[in-house]
DNA sequence: CGATCGATTGAGCCCTCTCAAGAGAGGTGG
DNA sequence: CCACCTCTCTTGAGAGGGCTCAATCGATCG
């Protein structure tokens, strides 16, 4: 099998700090894996044998409630790792990650995650890195579901999901894998009800343009605007 | 000044895998500090000059929000580690932490992590762990914001609360540390209007006994039984 | 060209928030 | 040691944002 070419990789967050060789021996240990869209990557709950890099195309993380609610965790997008359950301590998944279009990835398996770190301990600084940040986009979450309406969150999580992927187009900025209203609705805590009914406002008033998994935003600044307006807006209670 | 005990904090998950002697070179760089109740050990926004392994007392960890909104990030209990910015890549720190009671905590400087991690890498994969169980924590919360009525979210923290700093009492289990409504509150993303009447409720029914800044959990099981009813329970969307 | 999946939209309700008052508990200073 | 003041908690009334239920439409794909 081919290996996987080392200066393709050599800027990606995990790989920070590692020269050539050093890349090498650790790529030795990875194979590329392709996905179909809609396919499964890995499920919820089973047994956490690798871990990967997205080389190609786009993940959805999600998770499913004993009850069978689901809610989208995050949008992996290309050069992110993900599926890292074995060195946050995890014996399995704790969501699931399904591709959204074709995708490749690099797969280790996760029990070359032990020698891999001491044998490179850097792989486990950049690691920390990434999960702390992730930390910090989860908690962004939960200060938005605490304290903003429905418009602000969905309107936040569209501008965040342009940035990450978005792809410019004629009349704006497209979001660049199919999603849904459900998915947006995942995202966001609410229903696709809601998420239909604000959506079909904003593309009236032309802040943005969408058929089917599909969203432009026309008017990302306006958006932005509307996702910082604050409804009861007057300086809330600070603990003394 | 006094070095601080190796035995009494060998334990600690920050620690684990290290020997007497390398953890003795550790807390020689750390300081034992002090904070009276409802003192702050450090601001959000504030350049993250040290991190923190917590030895006594309760310390508690919020966001304020552009408009000036809280919310509770986390309560930290002894033995866990906190403020660890600087390890996840951050200048500043990202939320305020206060102690909500008496607390002593030891503190190393930011600056002396990147040292302390090249020497000692085991540090780093221990607060990967760490920061990987926090990123679960956050998680579950997200799921619970998003698919669980308030009462349900108030009775998960309660129960949560009480699993990580309970105390036996003669009647139940008592949360160990001062915690008002607003607080619940805002560690479930609702109002304290909303709490105070949730767990007036609950008195009257039996299952908590409370006060001012006081909770005690007198029937943790059918608190967790409530905690888990589902109201439109009946199998929802799973996505095919 | 039919079938399936995603999107739209209306009607009605209810959970929770907002607004408002007031009472009780603790702490503090004279 | 008492009076006062502040902080926490309680409770009522009313409103409304978003959910639920329901039906239809449209588009994509086999």
């Amino acid at each position: 099998m081919a290996t996987v070419d080392p200066s393709l990789v050599a800027h990606l967050p995990l790989f920070a700090g590692f020269g050539p060789e050093e890349l090498g021996e650790i790529l030795r240990e990875a194979r590329s894996l392709r996905f179909a869209k809609n396919s499964a990557v890995f499920e919820q709950g089973e047994d956490a044998h690798s871990f990967f890099v997205l080389l190609h195309g786009h993940v959805r993380a999600s998770k499913t409630t004993p009850s069978g609610e689901q809610i989208v965790v995050r949008y992996v997008a290309p050069g992110e790792s993900f599926g890292v359950a074995t060195a946050i301590g995890l014996q399995r998944y704790p969501a699931t990650a399904t591709a959204v279009d074709d995708s490749v990835a690099l797969a280790w398996p996760s029990a070359a995650w032990p020698r891999l770190v001491a044998k490179f301990p850097q792989l486990a600084t950049n690691t920390l890195q990434t999960v702390g940040n992730r930390l910090q986009e989860s908690h962004t979450r939960v200060v938005e579901m605490s304290t903003q309406q429905v418009e602000q969150r969905i309107a936040h999580a569209l501008l965040r999901l342009a940035k990450q992927s978005g792809r410019k187009v004629e009349h704006g900025v497209e979001i660049d894998f199919p999603i849904s209203r459900q998915d947006v609705a995942q995202m966001t805590g609410t229903t696709l009800h809601t998420v239909s009914r604000t959506l079909s406002g904003w593309e009236q008033r032309g802040l943005i343009e969408s058929g089917r998994q599909r969203i432009v935003l026309r008017e990302p600044h306006k958006l932005l605007v509307l996702a910082e307006e604050t409804p009861g807006e007057s300086g809330p209670p600070v603990r003394p």
